[in-house]
DNA sequence: CTCCAGTGTCCGATAGTCGGACATCTTTGT
DNA sequence: ACAAAGATGTCCGACTATCGGACACTGGAG
């Protein structure tokens, strides 16, 4: 009844964020597809996802339309699994990675006068992602962008795998290649991202000179990827 | 004009696709992480965006916090680029795809006697994804889920490059490890996905037989990731 | 120095979204 | 076998999140 002109807003808005304005809808929608990720082996039928992101059920359908029309979930049943629009996604993102990342290599490449490169882990394989030779030097080693190896051989996957605990870099001669040294750190700091920084070379590298210049050079692709 | 029978609602939503309730936000939201993905190695910048997906640039702010928050996307600089939320996302694509095919690999594993699989390609690489060893045969081949070799070789990878007009299967022989042939169909159908599925077996396998076999299990996977 | 192009934010009006409720189907229990 | 319980998918009016024009800033180019 009523309807009091609504004069100034009595008690607008105390549960919204101030300061930040946001999407609600499409907040939801994407807690939708993280908790269809996360419900890996499980069952996730709609109902359960209208739970766990807190919403109604009508609203689960309404928001898996989009989803679904882009591949990023499909309806299996009455069940809901991750479609195969998130790959073709991921295949985007390698390539930003390597462009955010190849001023620091260039830059540890020239100064150490080695062949520098970015790492990630995929499952139990590490790939070279990105590569970059110095411009300077006689001879150097040419590494293949692309290039997978066990994670616990060679400096670049062994590198992955070091805590925050251990010393931030570490070196490895002959492990990949007979004849060829590693120094490599990881990359730390960036959320859901398994990757390292290193330097590869066919003479020995001096770890109190290099390991630092890796060291700096790994912080700074963490910062360009921040 | 006549608007034939229609008896009550006058013209209530010309506009509004009938019958199919969506979301119109998260599409928005969607269609930004698309552009973005899309606008490779160029630069999108937000009024870029804006005009790409048809928004204002104030609605593009707002979409992209929560896509920021979950690392689908971040920005650099003035310049938006893909996260590594993304990454996430598509390392739990994978289980769920082989749970999606694993029923037609039995099948055809069980039928054929011989280890069967399926293969996915990424880059210039085929990957195994899913293996299943038939149960009553004395001897199988092992094959190794997360196994990589070129596109090129083998009948699991050229298969996958088959188009519509060759035929739908093909055999190799010795062509990744001497003395083991293989039969392999390409998954069709699924956008998205370069896949095929197929056998391998030490002993030779007769094409006129088990090429049929490999080109239902195909579909059958295909029908259920469509 | 000015101008242009682009960023980031606010606000009222609109239109998209919210969720309760209903009609079907399927499953469980006795 | 039948009924009760649970789930799915859809509709609708009320509400509220979203839309986009407008403004204030910032930085680089001419």
């Amino acid at each position: 009844m009523a309807r009091p002109i609504r004069p100034i807003q009595p008690a607008p808005r105390p549960p919204v964020a101030p300061g930040k304005e946001s999407s609600l809808t499409l907040e939801r929608g994407l807690a939708l597809l993280q908790a269809v990720a996360d419900s890996e082996s499980e069952a996730p039928t709609i109902s359960d996802l209208a739970t766990t992101i807190g919403a109604s059920r009508a609203a689960v359908y309404r928001l898996l339309v989009p989803l679904q029309d882009r591949g990023l979930v499909r309806r299996d049943g009455s069940k809901v699994r991750l479609g195969l629009g998130l790959l073709r996604l991921a295949t985007r993102v390698t390539p930003q990675l390597r462009l955010a990342a190849l001023p620091a290599l260039r830059e540890l490449a020239e100064a150490v006068g080695a062949t520098a490169h970015l790492t990630v882990a995929d499952g139990e394989e590490a790939q070279a992602i990105a590569v970059i030779e110095p411009s300077w030097t006689t001879y150097h080693v040419a590494y293949r962008v692309g290039t997978r190896h066990p994670l616990a051989r060679g400096a670049a996957g062994k590198a992955i795998g070091l805590r925050e605990e251990d010393p931030g870099w570490l070196a490895t001669t002959g492990e990949l290649q007979s004849g060829a040294s590693g120094i490599a750190a990881p990359v730390r700091g960036v959320p859901g991202l398994r990757a390292s920084v290193g330097v590869i070379s066919f003479q020995s590298l001096d770890g109190e000179v290099v390991g630092p210049r890796v060291l700096t050079a790994a912080a700074s692709v963490a910062e360009a990827l921040r």
